[in-house]
Formats: structure tokens, C-alpha cells, sequence
RNA sequence: GGAGAGAUGGCAGAGUGGUCGAAUGCGGUGGUCUUGAAAACCAUUGUACAGCAAUGUACCGGGGGUUCGAAUCCCUCUCUCUCCGCCA
């Protein structure tokens, strides 16, 4: 969520520069401006109003304590009047900020200056392409042949106790499954994050801070009996930690493991095969609450730190910059992780590492207090340091080999083998 | 699930109708003292909105009500704790 204020200061560049999302926010500012000056109005004429109440009671106060209850009587009636007239704007005002509080969210972050045009997926910018694409032996195949033939992942078992969309992960299909998560963890502890394991059920002030809700409320599963909502990602529970913090001290980084349920209802085909797209999905989280004028420098160090783990899981990858049409509501610039996936021939998406500036901060009440003692905004970052499955699913058909299906060194002390036949 | 107690500033904790944005202690910040530090002492120390400012308004878990006036009384919701039950 923008902050009004920032939206005033800065009203024909922001219409400006959200043409880069293809948002037309023209009408949304317009109004949300329009509302804040009635609203200011009104409040101005309501503190008015409550501050002569105030007097009022105090007075009545006076003459009560001093036995004059005839004269006490009298303003007694005044104050009633008073109190009338300002309920009714108190009531407006409420009024009036509901409804600014529902265009602001409507509105979406702004994107970095450096962000480029583009309508799709389509037009995002390669920034670099690292490892060579593997050339596979004959008859290689794809993830969802694999898992099978070697068994290491029973989708069909999902189907019966659960349904599409919920694998069960088998003997060492299982155990490459932890061994990716402890190695994630690890690798990111070893760069400064702290660990948590943090619940894997939000309540609904928490699918708000980070923008869940209201907009996507249909892509979580929410359990209504008792009012909560599935994690689609650890970003949730993690960034809420500091909702309606002051922090002291800058970088805060958390890295955190959870499961990720998405309801991703609508999708199905070829496109989701497998472990391209699941309901239930694991991944590991990186967060980090940074001052302002840090937070795109910490954006590079975030990518370069994913960058690193695909490095040494020796699997070909290529970084993107998301244009404008592919940026999501609420970032400001996010680069994207594609794996080279050689069993299906294409790439798959294994990461996005986004800076929020303060959109989420806005919502969250996350700030710190600047030089002069002012709170202000901190700005929020997150990326995934990896999700599981696309980074299984590519390890399993790169590696493939008349032998068995080869793991990579990193890895080795977390399997306990080298090799799966 | 049953019974009871509670929710106050960064923390602890007082406050049952007005002078309470809120005692006191701890913590934080600034200062005095000191070669330096500690101790001691003094001062200061919540957030948001409006305003150039002075200042005003709102907030004592959330919402509503009574009253001229509510942290304080009433209703309601949420959460926490204790005991019992159940249980990994």
C-alpha cells in the first residue's frame, strides 16, 4: 500500500510511471486525493467540535465540585448538542478513511525507475545466462517418468489421500527432499539469516500485512471454522513478525523452511505436470528488513546469494528482470531465477528475489526512527533460497545417466549417497 | 471441552467516573561529576492524524453503549493465563 502522502508528493509521476505496469491509475489517485482533502476537512471541523466538548466537561466539572448545578445544567445541554454534531462527522470521518483505505489498495507499488516496458513474461530482460545447457543421453525423460521408474515420488498415492497436486515423496526421493531443504537453510544461515520455523497457518491480519488480502484471497486455502489461512509462502508469517515494529537495528535477515499451499485453482495441462505446479510445495524463504537507502544494494547481495546455491548445485540457470507487465502488485523491482530443465526442454522458475520498498512496510506499520527521531518506513525484501520442486525436478533430468541419476557434491553429506539407481 | 482470572506506555506494574496520555520502578537518550568507566544525581523519553507553528484531536486488547465527562460502569468479540478433562 502507498503512503497517501507519497502519493500527493508525487501524483503525475506516479500516474507516470505505473504506465510501466500497464496500470491505468489516473481515477484511483484522483479520487483517493480527492477523498483525503474531505477527509481532512472533516476532521478538522470534528477536533473543533471534540475540543470545545472537552472544555465543556471540564467546566461542568468545576461548577458541580463548587455546588453550582443550575449553571452546570445549562452547559450540560450545550455540551449534548455539541456532542451531537460531532458524532456525526466522527462518523463520516471513518467514512471517508475506509474508503481511501480501499483505494489505496487497489493501487500498485511503484516500479523502480530502471524497470522496463514490456506486457508479458515475454519481455523480461536476460541478464545473464550461467552453465551450459547438459545434452542428454538418448532416451532421456522428463521428472514425472523418473520419479516413477525410480521411485522416489508417488503422485498417484497424493491423488488418493489428498488429491492432484500433493505428492508423496518416497524412501530416497524423500530423503533428497530433506537433504534440499538442510542445505538451503544452511547455506543461508551461513550468510547471516536466522532461522525460523514459523507456523503454516496466518490469521487474517497477517494475510493483509503482506498483501494476501484482500486482493488474492481465493489463492489460499483458508480453514473457516476457525478463521485461518493456509501459508502460500513463508513470506507471510515471516514479514508479520514485524508488523507494527519499530526496529532498532538494520538488516534484520530471516530465512525460513514451510511447506507453501497454493489453490492455484483454474490452472492444469501440460504446463503443470509433474512438480511444475503444485498444490503443496516446499520452500525456503529469505526475508530482510532494510533502511531505505540500503535496500537495492541488498537486492544485488540477495540475488548474488541465490545465484551462489545454484552455482554449486551446478545447475544451468539464467536471471531475469521482470518488466513491468510481469512485476507483481506489490514490488518494485524483482529478478527472476530460471533453471534449464533438460528433460522437458525448458526453463523453469526457481526463485524471485523482490524489494517492496515500503509498499509492504506501509501496510505491515514496520518503520524505525531516523536521525532526527522520526518514524519512517523500512523497507521489506524477500526471495526464495530455493523453492523445491522445479530445482528437484531439474536436478533429477540433468543428471541422468545410463548409471542412475547422479547428486551433486553439494549435496553429499546431506543424502548420505552420491547416486540413486 | 468445563470452571475461574486477566489484557494499561519498550518491560514490570499502579490506577473503579472529572484535575489521567496515565503514578512508580526498570530500560533508553542527553547532561553533571570522572583521566576514562561504573555508581550517584539532574533532565528527557509512546503512536497517529490535522496545523507553518502555537497547539488541537484520537488511542489504556477490538467493537458498541451509558454519561456533560470513561483506563475506570454496561454489552459484545478476540486473545492470554490458572485449574480440570482430553491428548502428540
Amino acid at each position: 500500500m502507498l503512503h497517501i502522502n507519497k502519493i500527493r508528493d508525487n501524483r503525475d509521476s506516479y500516474i507516470e510511471q505505473l504506465k510501466i505496469k500497464n496500470f491505468d491509475a489516473f481515477t484511483l489517485i484522483d479520487a483517493v486525493i480527492f477523498k483525503d482533502d474531505e477527509r481532512k476537512v472533516t476532521q478538522q471541523k470534528a477536533d473543533e467540535l471534540l475540543s470545545k466538548a472537552n472544555q465543556l466537561a471540564k467546566q461542568i466539572g468545576e461548577l458541580y465540585k463548587t455546588g453550582k448545578v443550575a449553571e452546570a445544567n445549562i452547559l450540560k445541554k450545550e455540551s449534548s448538542a455539541i456532542k451531537e454534531s460531532s458524532k456525526t462527522l466522527q462518523t463520516k470521518q471513518g467514512e471517508l478513511e475506509k474508503k481511501i483505505q480501499d483505494i489505496l489498495v487497489q493501487i500498485p507499488n511503484i516500479p523502480h525507475p530502471t524497470v522496463t516496458e514490456g506486457k508479458s513474461d515475454a519481455d523480461n530482460v536476460t541478464l545473464k545466462e550461467v552453465g551450459a545447457i547438459p545434452t542428454l543421453m538418448e532416451g532421456a525423460k522428463p521428472h514425472w517418468e523418473l520419479t516413477s521408474d525410480y521411485n522416489l515420488i508417488d503422485f498417484e498415492l497424493g491423488n488418493k489421500i489428498t488429491g492432484a497436486g500433493f505428492p508423496v515423496y518416497v524412501n530416497k526421493g524423500a530423503k533428497l527432499q530433506r537433504a534440499l531443504i538442510s542445505y538451503f537453510l544452511d547455506k543461508n544461515t551461513d550468510a547471516g539469516y536466522i532461522e525460523y520455523l514459523p507456523p503454516h497457518l496466518v490469521n487474517e491480519a497477517s494475510g493483509f500485512g503482506t498483501g494476501q488480502l484482500p486482493d488474492k484471497e481465493g489463492q489460499m486455502y483458508h480453514a473457516i471454522e476457525d478463521d485461518l489461512y493456509l501459508i502460500p509462502t513463508a513470506e507471510v508469517p515471516v514479514t508479520n513478525f514485524f508488523r507494527d515494529v519499530i526496529v532498532k537495528e538494520f538488516p534484520i535477515k530471516c530465512t525460513a523452511y514451510t511447506p507453501c499451499f497454493r489453490r492455484e485453482a483454474g490452472s492444469y495441462g501440460k504446463e503443470v505436470r509433474g512438480l511444475n505446479r503444485l498444490h503443496q510445495f516446499d520452500k525456503v524463504e529469505i526475508v530482510q528488513v532494510q533502511h531505505p537507502e540500503k535496500s537495492y544494494e541488498t537486492l544485488d547481495v540477495m540475488v548474488q546469494h541465490v545465484a551462489s546455491i545454484l552455482d554449486e548445485l551446478e545447475l544451468p540457470y539464467r536471471i531475469l528482470k521482470l518488466c513491468g507487465g510481469d512485476l507483481s502488485f506489490t514490488a518494485a523491482l524483482t529478478f527472476d531465477f530460471e533453471v534449464y530443465s533438460a528433460g522437458q526442454e525448458r526453463w523453469l522458475e526457481v526463485s524471485s528475489v523482490s524489494n517492496f520498498e515500503s509498499y509492504q512496510a506501509n501496510r505491515l506499520k514496520l518503520r524505525y526512527k531516523d536521525d532526527n527521531g522520526k518514524t519512517q518506513l523500512c523497507h521489506t525484501l524477500n526471495g526464495s533460497a530455493l523453492a523445491l520442486p522445479r530445482i528437484y525436478a531439474a536436478l533429477i533430468e540433468n543428471n541422468q545417466t545410463a548409471k542412475g541419476i547422479i547428486i551433486p557434491k553439494a549435496l553429499h553429506p546431506y543424502t548420505g549417497f552420491d547416486i540413486i539407481k
